[in-house]
DNA sequence: CAAGCGTGGCG
DNA sequence: TCGCCAAGCTT
């Protein structure tokens, strides 16, 4: 029962089923954003999830909820409490656009998300893939999504040997993915397509025996599961080097607002000091070239290098390198400055390596 | 349209 | 230890 499209591309009913029925049986229905059809839940679930794995995404799932019940809440939150909701779990032009988003289908929609994926495609945040996995989750619309599951899934099935970051595979991608739709089930086929590539056609040892595609997989007809998909080609990633400031007073740390774009767009963090300026003799960051910067934040009746760090990013490794500074006076400050409580740093809007670094610090670990 | 954008876990 | 990667979108 196979024919061709006008495009050329194969329909097969019978690949659906497959996925269909083995997700009836095997695949996941317990997890939180599941067994429900509130747009609001699984809306914030796929933005979580974008280039996030389940695990990470479980605890701030729970207390993004807990803290935001509701699509109005969400919309009438000031924008630092979602940024700290948010904290720790990367990618924040995601949470900025969440919050925008949230505000326009309250604004333009009634509060309630359409469930055209062609409308959801164009709120802040939902691109093609997202905008049909919220639409056939929440409505049963039959739409196709492509995220990383598919693709891997694809491109072993179908012996896909070009990576698939590139246009023309990618579209080509977007075509089986259409063809393939099932004609009813696009809830179990769409959650199918997700748990194979997450429980078992995973990027190393795919557990084949379980699958129930293998007798029509290309790479496990040929030994390529290893293989496919293609890696992203590889580039050396950049160093980059900055000081980061912690100034204290009175119990409280200096933060700063960081501007919108570029990375921890919109998070508040330590005053930064471009490592590129600040060189010393050596090519590193000593006491004496930070300390000038210090003191335009007030008197600085103290100031010493703490050890630094590397944060590894997916393209570029930051070499941070803290000081502290304690003040005696504050010099006046307005913003993006901002003065923030040491013992309730850990509900700051802060990027992971920053809270983390403050955390040991207001709560020295005994060793 | 290629590059930019986080973080934690795993082999 | 360290490179690679995971439910993409935006510009």
């Amino acid at each position: 029962m196979k024919r061709l499209t006008e495009f050329g591309q194969l329909e097969d009913p019978s690949f659906s089923a497959a996925v269909v029925k083995w997700q009836k049986s095997h695949g996941r229905h317990a997890l939180p954003w599941q067994n429900t059809r509130d747009a609001y839940r699984i809306w914030l679930s796929e933005i979580m999830l974008q280039q996030t794995q389940v695990a990470a995404v479980l605890a701030y799932y729970a207390r993004f909820l807990e803290r935001f019940p509701t699509l109005h809440d969400l919309a009438a939150a000031p924008s630092e409490d979602v940024m700290a909701q948010w904290s720790g779990l990367g990618y924040y032009t995601r949470a900025r656009n969440l919050h925008a988003c949230a505000r326009r289908v309250v604004d333009e929609y009634g509060g309630v998300f359409p469930s055209d994926p062609a409308l959801l495609a164009d709120l802040p945040g939902i691109g093609r893939s997202t905008a049909a996995a919220i639409s056939a989750f929440s409505s049963g619309t039959r739409a196709a999504i492509l995220d990383g599951n598919v693709k891997r899934v694809f491109a072993r099935v179908f012996g896909i040997d070009e990576f698939p970051g590139v246009k023309a595979v990618e579209d080509g991608l977007w075509r089986r993915a259409d063809a393939l739709l099932p004609a009813e089930g696009i809830e179990s086929y769409t959650q199918g397509l997700m748990d194979l590539g997450a429980t078992l056609c995973t990027r190393s040892k795919p557990d084949c025996a379980r699958c129930p595609l293998r007798e029509r997989c290309v790479a496990y007809a040929t030994g390529r599961t290893a293989e496919l998909p293609v890696r992203k080609p590889k580039k050396t990633i950049p160093e980059k080097q900055a000081a980061l400031l912690v100034v204290i007073e009175g119990g409280q740390v200096l933060l700063e607002q960081r501007a919108q774009a570029g990375i921890w767009g919109g998070l508040m963090s330590l005053p930064e000091v471009d490592g590129h300026a600040l060189r010393g003799a050596l090519g590193a960051l000593t006491v004496d070239a930070v300390a000038p910067v210090a003191g335009a934040f007030g008197e600085v009746e103290a100031i010493s290098a703490l050890l630094p760090l590397v944060h590894v990013f997916t393209h570029y490794r930051l070499h941070i390198a803290p000081f502290q500074a304690t003040l005696s006076r504050r010099a006046e400050l307005a913003a993006p400055y901002l003065w923030w409580d040491l013992a309730r740093i850990d509900s700051a809007p802060l990027p992971a390596p920053v809270k983390k670094l403050l955390l040991e610090l207001s709560a020295p670990s005994l060793f």
